[in-house]
DNA sequence: AATAGTATTGCAAACGTTTTCATAAATCTT
DNA sequence: AAGATTTATGAAAACGTTTGCAATACTATT
């Protein structure tokens, strides 16, 4: 059925078959107004009959966009960025790029090693997770002058474009909540904010507002767990089982907040009566356990598809004018928060 | 500091700021032990100074590999393939390779849409998740004579290179587990099978397997859920709430497990005292939840680095030896499942 | 029926590399 | 110290496209 030319198809062997020069192949694929109605019809059948395949690095070398966006994020094997990942890749896909997919482990000197790598690729431009990037990064990007942007982080001063949450307000949202409902013993179980801003961001607004309410937090009050379940589930019972009768944990990410909800009911505490938790994102299936957690909400799916959106744009447009999108945050109170006694 | 060139730094470029040929300057990156140390130094810092990047498309129309792997999987947000990507993603990077990622939606035709764009950038080769594709797929990919292999999925007569586990297995041994725990009374909740070969595989060996231990399932004992543990809830509830008695639950996979969880903690029932549950799996998070899920382990990541070592390896070799891997099957029991009243 | 357009096609250069072949310089033979 | 090797470099062709320009074949105008 298929006779492939021992795999070497390409726009000349397309031209033989059909009886005509290479030129008026490409300009069918490119430009099919110029040609004519029958002799189009002929390439097509042509390429119908010998299987070719368009050669993107072939057309890149003319100055034709690559067609392919590269996305570098922390860690794919997470549930808020596979959702990011998700959306993002459905939004270039309909503008019809490619996803180009490296992740670094939360090391900013692997990040910039996949940024290359990427560039290596002539990848149309480049989106990153969070606005903390290696020094590195940020000349590499300037040299290329590779459009770039940010996903997941907003600010209003951001170098990079962005699309994103305002992780600060993330964390004093959660604050204010746990303040609100009356609570003053309050413990923070956070990752690492090594190489990883909204973490850092999340953390010092949160320990702010606290302060700002009146509430201190020493040192023993506050752990640090992995993106795990089981770690921050050990994380929680170490501060629960500790000197201080904390009535609130706030947690830096939902991950975090349903382990120390595990946590909690391993210390044969009742989660919210005796212990509220509230954890950050709402991830997938953050509605879902019992009790329902409360979280700040970031809508991953949105940031996602509306980084898409906007990158393509920006890359196709001659303009590139900045943009830096804030998606709203939102408190959703479920079953793992309560007043205070 | 770096001065660039109107973004135009090429390999010439190079070799004048370098004073040597361009051919000089791509040995020194291709068969750097033909250059001269002296020479080379001089053109690593020409380079150094003009913030020179590699043009691996320009490299590629030499027949040089392009160095990128596509990966088609049905979609990304899922705690699962998040995890096989992750390892994939990991494994080929360490050769030097870089990960071209689609999705598909569990859309067989889409399928093919996608790995047509994926070589179009002409990727070294092409992994799939299952073993089931559409007649085009496999059309397409024999005549581009591209690399390709199924992940996720094995069987020993497969058409394609695979790693990945028994699927077929993986439903007798759930199945299996309920029937020595003496249970007769059987649901099943399975995700839609269309184009979805290893759910097929999965709910096939099951019901074979229950019938040859004597218990049937009729219609009214099976539900259909999407991967969600939401709607598999509702599924569980619907289920439990009819007519049959049912003491035991298998599920096509842990989200739908887990949601069957909280459904029959909805009804009112134990687990696993008035209901016992099983998934298949074993994902992140599963060994969690409370009571811990008892289900049949899939090891995603194992099966996502192997995938990535093997597929690399098999690229790079000139033989290219067909090869198949089956990942073994773990039963886990943890706290959903016990026997029978 | 001759002229001026217009629609269609082909030629050839260009894109940024790699590689074969040829040449020049350095080193080794004896 | 002359030839024989070996080492280091450069020139040019090739890869699969796109596109500006030139050429040809139509069509419309008078």
């Amino acid at each position: 059925m298929a006779p492939k030319q021992k795999g070497n198809v390409d726009i000349v062997a397309v031209a033989k078959a059909a009886k005509v020069s290479p030129s008026t192949v490409s300009r069918t694929f490119n430009h099919p107004d110029l040609v004519s109605p029958a002799t189009r019809k002929k390439i097509n059948r042509a390429v119908q009959k010998l299987g070719y395949v368009r050669n993107r690095a072939a057309q890149m070398m003319h100055g034709k966009r690559s067609g392919t966006i590269g996305l570098v994020v922390p860690t794919i094997n997470h549930a808020i960025f596979a959702e990011v990942i998700q959306a993002f890749s459905d939004a270039i896909d309909q503008e019809g790029f490619t996803l180009l997919l490296a992740s670094h482990g939360y090391d900013l000197d692997r990040e910039y090693e996949m940024v290359r790598k990427l560039m290596e690729h002539r990848v149309d431009g480049v989106a990153l997770i969070g606005l903390q990037h290696s020094a590195a990064t940020s000349r590499l990007i300037a040299q290329q002058e590779t459009p770039a942007m940010a996903i997941w982080n907003y600010t209003e001063d951001s170098e990079l474009p962005c699309v994103g949450a305002d992780n600060r307000l993330a964390g004093r949202m959660a604050a204010e909540h746990l303040l609100e409902l009356g609570h003053r013993d309050i413990g923070l179980i956070f990752p690492d904010t090594r190489g990883n801003d909204r973490a850092q961001y999340r953390l010092s607004s949160a320990l702010e507002t606290l302060q700002k309410g009146g509430v201190s937090v020493p040192e023993d009050r506050m752990s640090e767990a992995p993106y795990s379940v089981a770690q921050a589930k050990q994380a929680a019972i170490r501060l629960l089982s500790g000197p201080a009768r904390l009535t609130a944990l706030l947690c830096g990410n939902d991950v975090i907040a349903q382990g120390a909800v595990y946590g909690a009911q391993n210390c044969g505490l009742r989660v919210p009566g005796d212990v509220s938790i509230i954890g950050i994102g709402d991830f997938k299936g953050s509605a879902d356990i019992e009790p329902g957690l409360t979280t700040i909400r970031i809508p991953a799916e949105t940031i996602g598809t509306l980084a898409g959106q906007r990158f393509t744009a920006y890359i196709t447009s001659e303009t590139r004018e900045q943009f830096r999108l804030r998606c709203r945050l939102e408190r959703v109170v479920r079953g793992t928060t309560c007043s205070a006694a």
